[in-house]
RNA sequence: UGGGGCGUAGCCAAGUGGUAAGGCAGCGGCCUUUGGAGCCGCCAUUCGGAGGUUCGAGUCCUCCCGCCCCAGCCA
């Protein structure tokens, strides 16, 4: 419920009155034609990895859309294939979905709760002349298939009788064959120009033990038998999927007619591509298995554990899926719609923080040796229920290394010698020079003198200065860790055979010995900050106290940098 | 070149015969103790192309062009 608020909060003009979009044209039709009473949709996972943000569009969309119509949606897990799936998938899927804010219910299901049901359906087709068991492997199947220009050609099994085929689909479940040797057939049409069409495999044999029914079957039934009918008996009324399964569609539709059973509608839609990442289960599952990031929850992986430990909200995520839309016709969304939801979500709720990531030591000559002053600051200038709290102030501080130029380019707006910068919260001070390390001529501190009458918040302090840094007490600041990430490929599209080569070497980059104020000594894994001026930062799931690890998140939309980079 | 889809701005996307929403990106400006945020403005005489119907077409018709998907006992 607190989820909702908030999201709703986030976009507040013109974009949320009402969501449009195709899927939504259909099911008012649907409903207005009586053709449903309800909605009632369901988002069919198969276990064999982890759920990525392509799935996220497809969960906003089928639990949103049940949601907004007052309908249902189930979790489903399509968990046909024995040989690829586990529970550490349908675990990590639960944990998933509920985080990004959805619900199931009591009706959490699988494929497999139905395989005595789908056996007896699929006896019924045999019995009506419309499925077939046959002796042809894998290869013969396929050469008797046709091409897509030639129609295929019938199998010598093709007209067993039923009696023969009941008796070896009996047999096939009772374990008297051997894998791959046998498969059960639906009866449609060899030269139909659709290929799904030509004879598809409904049953295989395999040995294998399943993560949920163990060793009491050694058939299993394929995505095509079973997706239909399990959308059919949870009494499905929108089966909404993606655009590789339109052409499938038919042969579901011609399996429910068979069946005579409820008949749910099928709607498909166009996957989520993004730029600078793959999507693929195949290829994230390659990107973990060889090393390339952490796991499948490295904050550089597009899955949702690894924007999770990224610092990604929920929030954030749902805005994106409804920003983006969804349609039929094949997309590519720019990663920075991503990031912009992100920024639009962590700006409202994000507490400000003062951090130094590349610490460059500044001394104020005129300030006394052991003052310290306790200044206050803001924590959410765009929440003031958020409130303030006091940091340390002193003769010695930490200031971000890029925020000093010996020899500062034109519109530089930061510290050089003889220029004055506010220090935020605090002074406005000049600089007077340097101290360089007499052997390498590396800048080792920055000296500057403070205008004692320019204190943040007295009368005086309204004097303009051009720029305001960020800074912490060097005294006072406590040590962390940053992960500072970057896209995980170099350019927007890494398809092709040598998608690999444009892995972006410098994706993660370990940043030990940043000062961040003290006040966060008691930050915990997950908690989020805007460093600022920086970026937004996440404490990440490895951080322990008195060894601080913050994950940048994504930056602060940053001019300067595009200003230098012209 | 069989079948199924899809083409509206750099990237998405509304639009349902009445004169091209919105978001992201980009570009100007204002404001600012975050070069953040916020605010203002600009950014499609035209909807893949060509014909046609109509008083009127992104929407209807015809032809053409381009892109995606399908020949797993994967999903």
């Amino acid at each position: 419920m607190d989820n909702d608020k908030d999201f709703e909060n986030i976009e507040s003009s013109s974009q949320k009155t009402e969501k449009r979009n195709f899927i939504r044209d259909i099911i008012d039709d649907d409903l207005k034609t009586g053709k449903y009473r309800e909605v009632h949709t369901r988002f069919p996972p198969e276990p064999n990895g982890y759920l990525h943000i392509g799935h996220a569009k497809s969960i906003c969309l089928n639990f949103g859309t049940a949601k907004d119509y007052d309908g249902l949606c189930n979790l489903r897990f399509d968990d046909t294939n024995p040989t690829k799936e586990d529970v550490e998938y349908v675990e990590s899927i639960q944990e998933d979905i509920r985080w990004l804010g959805f619900d199931w219910g009591e009706r959490m299901f699988y494929a497999s709760d139905y395989f005595e049901r789908l056996y007896d359906y699929a006896k019924t087709l045999i019995g009506a002349g419309k499925a077939y068991v046959d002796d042809l492997n894998a290869d013969e199947i396929r050469r008797y298939r046709g091409t897509l220009t030639e129609p295929g050609k019938d199998s010598p099994c093709r007209n067993r009788t039923v009696e023969e085929n009941l008796d070896l689909f009996e047999r096939m479940r009772k374990g008297e064959f051997p894998d791959g040797s046998k498969t059960l057939r639906a009866k449609v049409d060899m030269a139909s120009p659709n290929i799904n069409m030509r004879d598809p495999v409904m049953y295989r044999i395999l040995h294998a033990t399943h993560h949920r029914t163990g060793d009491r079957w050694c058939i299993y039934p394929t995505y095509d038998w079973a997706h239909g009918q399990s959308d059919s008996i949870e009494g499905i009324t929108h089966s909404i999927c993606t655009l590789e399964f339109e052409d499938h569609r038919p042969l579901y539709n011609w399996f429910i007619e068979q069946l005579g059973i409820h008949h749910p509608r099928q709607v498909e839609f166009a996957r989520l591509n993004l730029t600078y990442t793959v999507m693929s289960k195949r290829r994230l599952l390659q990107l973990v298995q060889e090393g390339h990031v952490s796991g499948w929850n490295d904050p550089r992986m597009p899955t949702l554990s690894g924007l999770r430990r990224r610092g990604y909200t929920p929030e954030s995520i749902r805005l994106f899926a409804d920003r983006i839309g969804v349609s039929k016709a094949d997309s590519t969304i720019d990663v920075s719609v991503l990031e912009d939801c992100l920024r639009t979500d962590l700006n409202k709720r994000a507490a400000r923080v003062m951090a130094v990531l590349h610490p460059l030591k500044l001394v104020i000559e005129n300030y006394p040796d052991d003052l310290v002053e306790k200044l206050e600051a803001v924590n959410n200038p765009e929440d003031e229920s958020m409130g303030t709290r006091k940091i340390p102030f002193s003769k010695t501080l930490y200031i971000e290394h890029d925020d000093f130029r010996e020899d500062p380019p034109k519109k530089y707006f930061r510290l050089s010698p003889g220029a004055e910068v506010r220090l935020r919260y605090a002074y406005i001070v000049r600089c007077t020079g340097v101290v360089k390390d007499p052997n390498t001529g590396e800048i080792t501190e920055v000296r500057c003198t403070y205008d004692p009458d320019t204190k943040s918040g007295s009368p005086a302090s309204s004097r303009k200065v051009k720029g305001t840094i960020h800074w912490v007490s060097a005294g006072h600041a406590i040590d962390a860790e940053a992960r500072v990430y970057d896209r995980l490929f170099n350019v927007p599209d890494p398809g092709g055979e040598n998608w690999k080569e444009s892995l972006n070497p410098n994706s993660l980059e370990m940043v030990k010995g940043c000062k961040v104020e003290p006040g966060l000594v008691v930050a915990k894994p997950q908690d989020r900050f805007q460093f600022e001026r920086l970026g937004y930062y996440c404490v990440d799931d490895e951080s322990k106290p008195g060894n601080l690890v913050f994950n940048r998140t994504v930056t602060l939309r940053d001019t300067w940098a595009k200003i230098e980079g012209k």
